[in-house]
Parts: structure tokens; C-alpha cells; sequence
DNA sequence: CTCCTTAATAGTCATCACGACTATAAAGAG
DNA sequence: CTCTTTATAGTCGTGATGACTATTAAGGAG
């Protein structure tokens, strides 16, 4: 039997696979990026942290399945909001020890998003701290490094950043998103030129300042624009390497 | 069942799957932007052209498939130099009408590959202009725009053109990648002034210039540098206008 | 009430990348 | 020899950006 049928597939030549969404969900809560990972409880990797995620169903695709996910584990009603993007798909052979399984991952991002429900399964879910996170089970460690980068080039070209605030914010909330997902400072007066000259990165609020909270002057609030890219991006400070601009 | 299983996957709950991988391999041949197709033989979609692939076999990952297709497609014995690049996994419950089928989806670049030997299937294997393809079967007309997209970003800010080109080349060869994969025309100095202020994209060959085939002053050659990113990026000249890219 | 701290906002200034050019050099064709 | 063609060199003005300094408007400590 040829494996490969290059004009049809053969219905007899195929191995079963089974297929999983992993998803790394991060959030920025108190000035810190977090992600949301849940406790293992079977072998393997019992009692190891692990991205959460579970099997695709028969009629489902890869990103009704994450999504679906999404809000099983975070216990939001509605996240159709939430940002949801295809990583990568992980198929090493040997990346379950059971059986072969392939893995379409995924990143989410949300506003400071609530605690999650335990799952009924007693599996704990939990917020931790991206910096803080130890070795997880199976090739999580991978993808949640994959889903970090990806999230962190994005910022630069794309209004993902908004993704992370509440509908409304400020240029500070704003930048600090930069700052948690970067790890990076950033010139507070750069960055407010830069993101109000970049057309609709953010709009202007009609006619609201916040005062209630801050310490300092109160700050303008905006909302999302209409753009969905940067012209021109805005760089990382340390990001380029080599040379640097 | 609990399809979910966060803890553990539970081996009876999953539902096989076929996964394949399908390629779209581009490559640059007399100035213009081709890809490799294949005319199917077989229902459905019989007569129809598509992109290579086929099953990836029990004991593969995804990119080990890919880089076996390749190169039996391609009838090359060496693709160890082709970049190959995964795009992202294609998984409609009615993407295949036949049956559940999650697809992986791979880029390839080669600099001018040779013809591709019939498959020894009765299926053919021919280079097609990338702006000529019709419509293909399956859900392969958006995979190969999808892949185009990659291709034509990634060049932006990466050294991925360098692929396209021969182990030699001027860069007048590099610039016409370029504009063949952008669809664009680019100012000559400006493109070479910012190539060569790019440290480690290209790099000159000791003591060469090529004399024979040119009809004008001869041109330097270069080969490519240690660099994988470019910064800063080399933009398309219509992507920083109103809005999109 | 007054000073001090904090944070937002408003500039300034020099550098540098880049698009749009013009000019020169070195080959082949006729 | 001259024309065409292509590579290469350089110029110039604009605009984005990093590094600063200054001002404004709040809350809190005394």
C-alpha cells in the first residue's frame, strides 16, 4: 500500500491519530503576565502543571474545539472576545507517551480574566506567573516558550495589545502591557507619540478622564480602534540584537 | 464520556483522525513566482489541480512527512537546504468529504527546482505560475493563499529570500525575488543600500564578479550571511500606506 | 492649607533610515 | 565607436525615533 497517494487519499493507507488543542491562555492581572495552566492527576506527569486543552470532537474544528476549551477552563460565559490565534501543530512521535497524538495549539489573551473554576475532574486550574512557571508536563514547556514569542512579536506589528485591556483604558494600562509581555521598560512619552500617531491603534473615549483611582494626574481614557496592524510596528527596545536601531 | 479529560487523555474517549500534510512549494524560475502542483486522478475532485501531500506515516512527525514529500515531489535526493516552514493546520470537519482529515500545512522555497518527475501514480506533477493557478480542489486554494501570505511577510523580516536564490547570486537575482514574490517594483539603489547596510544578511564572495551571461556592467556576487532576522525590516513599498499591509 | 510625591501630558533636539532622485562605470550589441 | 543595458555611487529632504526636559493635575502628609 502507498503511503503517500499523491490523487487521493486512500481510506485503508491512514493511521488514526488522535487530535488535542493544548492552549496557553495569558492574562496581565497586578502588572504581571500570567497563564493559566492545570493541575495533572493521572500518569503521566502526574501532579506536573500543564497547559489545559482536551481532544478535538468528531464535528468539531481545531478552533471550535480551543474555543470551546477556552471557555470550559476560564468559566467565562462569552469569549468570543477573547483573542484567540493558531500557534503551531506539535506531532513528534514520542510527544505522549500512550499513544500518538497530535496537538494543535493555540494562544489566548484576555483582561485580566476571573479565576477559573475548578474543574470537575479534580484538576486544579490556576493563574501563575509566566516567569514563575517550572517544568510542565509533556512538550508544554515548548509551547508555552513558542506561545510567549509569538505573543511578543505580535505586539510589535499588530493592536493585539488591546486584547489585553477592559474595554476602556489608558495609554499607561495600555503600556504596561507592553512592558509585562516585553519585560522590558518603555519612555513613557515615546510610547504615548508613538501609539497616538499610529492611525487607529486607539481612539479617544468622547469625553472621559479617570480620576477616581490614580495617584497622579488622571489619565484620558481610549478604546480599541479599527486597525488591525501597526505602520509602522513598534519595536522592542532590546529586540534587535545583531545591531540594533 | 468526558471528551474533556483535562487530567489525562482517556484513551477510549478520542475519535481518529487522518492527518496529512499538504506542501506548498514555491520556487522562482524565469522571473516568475511558481508553485507545485499535482492533477488529481481520483474522485473527488478528479481532473482538479492540488497541492502535493499525503499521510503522515505512524512512526513521523508532521515536518519529517512534509520534508518526505518534498522530496519525493520534487524528485530531488537533497532537500536538507529547502526551507521548509510550517504554516499552520487546516482541520473543517468538511474540508475532505470523504472523511475526517487534519491537515498540517507546510511552505517550501527552492531557488529554480528542476521539473518534477510524474508521480508514478498516473498523477502529474508540473511548476505553475503562483498568479495563473484556477481553483484547486479541497480547501487548497486557501492554504496556497495563506502560504503566499507567509512567504511575502516572512520576507520582510527574515533572510528567507536568500532561499530562493542559489548558493551564488547577485543581488539584482535577490532583489528580483523580491519583486516576483511581492508582486512590486523596487528602486535598485535603495534596495541594494539597504541589503548591504544589513549586517549578516549577505555577504560578498572573496574576490568574484560575473562577467559572462550579463548584458550590462557586471555584477558583484554574494552569498548568504549568518543572520536569520532582519532588522531593521525590509518593507514592501505599498504595505505603509492607510491602513493594512 | 501647603508642600511633596506621583503620574499624565507637552514639548525639544539630534540622529538616522528611507524614498526619490541623479550620476557614473563597465560590459555587450549594432 | 556609439548606444543600450545594468551595476554601483552618491545626494537631499522628510519623517520616525531615542533621549531628554518641562509642565500640569491629582492625592497625601504634615
Amino acid at each position: 500500500m502507498n503511503p503517500r497517494a499523491p490523487q487521493g487519499y486512500d481510506p485503508h493507507a491512514f493511521t488514526p491519530f488522535a487530535v488535542t488543542v493544548d492552549l496557553a491562555v495569558f492574562t496581565v492581572r497586578d502588572g504581571d503576565l500570567q497563564v493559566l495552566l492545570v493541575e495533572r492527576g493521572q500518569e503521566p506527569y502526574a501532579g506536573r502543571w500543564a497547559l489545559p486543552g482536551g481532544f478535538v470532537l468528531p464535528r468539531e474544528s481545531a478552533e471550535t474545539a480551543a474555543r470551546r476549551e477556552l471557555a470550559e477552563e476560564t468559566g467565562l460565559s462569552d469569549v468570543s472576545g477573547l483573542h484567540l490565534e493558531q500557534l503551531r501543530t506539535y506531532s513528534e512521535p514520542e510527544r505522549d507517551p500512550r499513544m500518538r497524538v497530535v496537538s494543535v495549539a493555540f494562544a489566548a489573551l484576555g483582561p485580566d480574566l476571573p479565576e477559573p473554576r475548578g474543574g470537575g475532574d479534580a484538576a486544579q486550574a490556576q493563574w501563575r506567573p509566566f516567569r514563575a512557571v517550572g517544568a510542565l508536563a509533556f512538550d508544554h514547556d515548548r509551547i508555552l516558550a513558542d506561545a510567549h514569542d509569538r505573543i511578543g512579536a505580535k505586539l510589535e506589528y499588530s493592536c493585539l495589545a488591546t486584547s489585553f485591556c477592559p474595554p476602556e483604558f489608558t495609554l499607561g494600562e495600555l503600556q504596561q502591557v507592553y512592558e509585562t509581555v516585553w519585560g522590558t521598560g518603555l519612555d513613557r512619552p515615546n510610547f504615548r507619540r508613538k501609539v497616538l500617531a499610529t492611525p487607529g491603534f486607539v481612539e479617544p473615549v468622547p469625553g472621559g478622564a479617570r480620576l477616581t483611582g490614580g495617584r497622579g494626574k488622571p489619565a484620558a481614557l481610549y478604546r480599541a480602534g479599527t486597525a488591525a496592524t501597526l505602520h509602522p510596528p513598534l519595536l522592542r527596545p532590546t529586540s534587535p540584537e545583531g545591531r540594533s536601531r
